[in-house]
DNA sequence: TGTACATCAGTGAACGCGCGTTCACTGATGTAC
DNA sequence: TGTACATCAGTGAACGCGCGTTCACTGATGTAC
């Protein structure tokens, strides 16, 4: 319960905050660049509206993200198949990669270096801090040592064929692919299934 | 040897094309906003110039991107430790990551949605092409059965790891890191240590 | 070597456009009595 | 319930700016003879 998100008053539109959000993420998943009047104008509503809900156009951006990582903590919570905690983590993983897929264009302005100075936004701050302590906690659950490397693993896997995915770099791969969610799916429980308690010790040389 | 990139003539500047992509790099990497007359502006010609070279901001960022793919590829190539299969794509997995910290706006704009389409830009194709096929013929020599999939692991590990750090989504981790070089060498090689010739089988429910 | 000519990389003025931002305004909503 | 007032979300005109793109030009480089 964020009291600064909630109390908006409708006034003449109804929610134009929430709006303008919505209308943000569909211009950018249109692929056009982005623009506040642009977003007002998909809006519905005058150039100079959004100016009594966003200071600029970072703040708006700044509210797309934050509603993203809400999300995506949402849904990887949602996916959580059985009680079993290797399966909770790649049921977590599979969600990453559906999100990204699903919603590329909030996904990557979720790690945009726009966005990068994250203290400059505490509500995107902390819904970022969140998604990730979903993936930690779960692999927290997993196996108690070594469970930071373990998600750190987890994510950056998932982050990697996530990213690969929707920037279409897979389509130059030269073999037929599975759907991508399957294939995080057999490659987070591969990682998983290999990589138990026990740690590997001096790999990376020098 | 590509006859289309070699043979410019060097009548007033010298080098403009090169010094125009060398700009535009250089530009991204200092977060300004890309557009031709900047990049003009940046390379000491009057804003007219780039014209004369390329056609549009897309052709000239395109041309960022080849060159990224080329040094990537190269970079990759040039770091094998040894002739062990298993420590050659670790390496190739940790200049990966190297080479998109030591030039993140390059690396985020050769996989930037800007230029999915590399169709229309035939030597960014086939730049990116060999950069994803060095990873792919060393997971091949390595192990024959399952090598693509195991090259789609690696590249994904090291992908995710690449952006995140360059993103600064590690600094949000709760736990202090080693140097992201010598994570991807530990990930990469614990990966390719626990998954061998055998595949797993059916591990992606659903 | 020298001269006349052709080529074309780079110049600078000019244009129309969409942008961020401001400003006085207007009119619907909420409230005091 | 009704009236008078306060609030403030949204409007539309206006501004200055940087942009992409074009155009005639000019002058250095290359070449034919």
């Amino acid at each position: 319960m964020n009291s600064a998100e909630i109390p908006r008053a409708t006034y003449h539109h109804g929610d134009l905050r929430t709006a303008l959000v919505s209308a943000a993420e569909g211009l950018l998943a249109s692929g056009a660049t982005l623009s506040l009047r642009a977003v007002a104008k998909a809006a519905g509503v005058s150039h100079a509206a959004p100016y009594h809900h966003f200071a600029n156009l970072y703040a708006l951006l700044a509210a797309v993200a934050t509603r993203g990582f809400h999300d995506l903590a949402a849904d990887m919570e949602a996916a959580h198949p059985g009680v079993d905690t290797a399966a909770r983590l790649v049921g977590h993983c599979t969600a990453y990669v559906a999100f990204a897929l699903a919603r590329p264009a909030a996904f990557r302005l979720m790690f945009s270096p726009l966005l990068q100075h994250k203290a400059d936004h505490p509500a995107l701050q902390a819904a970022a801090d969140g998604a990730f302590e979903v993936l930690r906690k779960a692999a927290h659950a997993h196996v108690a040592e070594g469970a930071d490397e373990l998600a750190l693993a987890g994510w950056s896997l998932a982050h990697g064929l996530a990213s690969l995915a929707i920037d279409g770099a897979l389509s130059t791969a030269p073999v037929p692919m599975p759907s991508a969610q399957d294939l995080a799916a057999l490659l987070a429980s591969r990682l998983l299934e290999n990589l138990p308690t026990g740690r590997a010790g001096s790999a990376g040389g020098g």
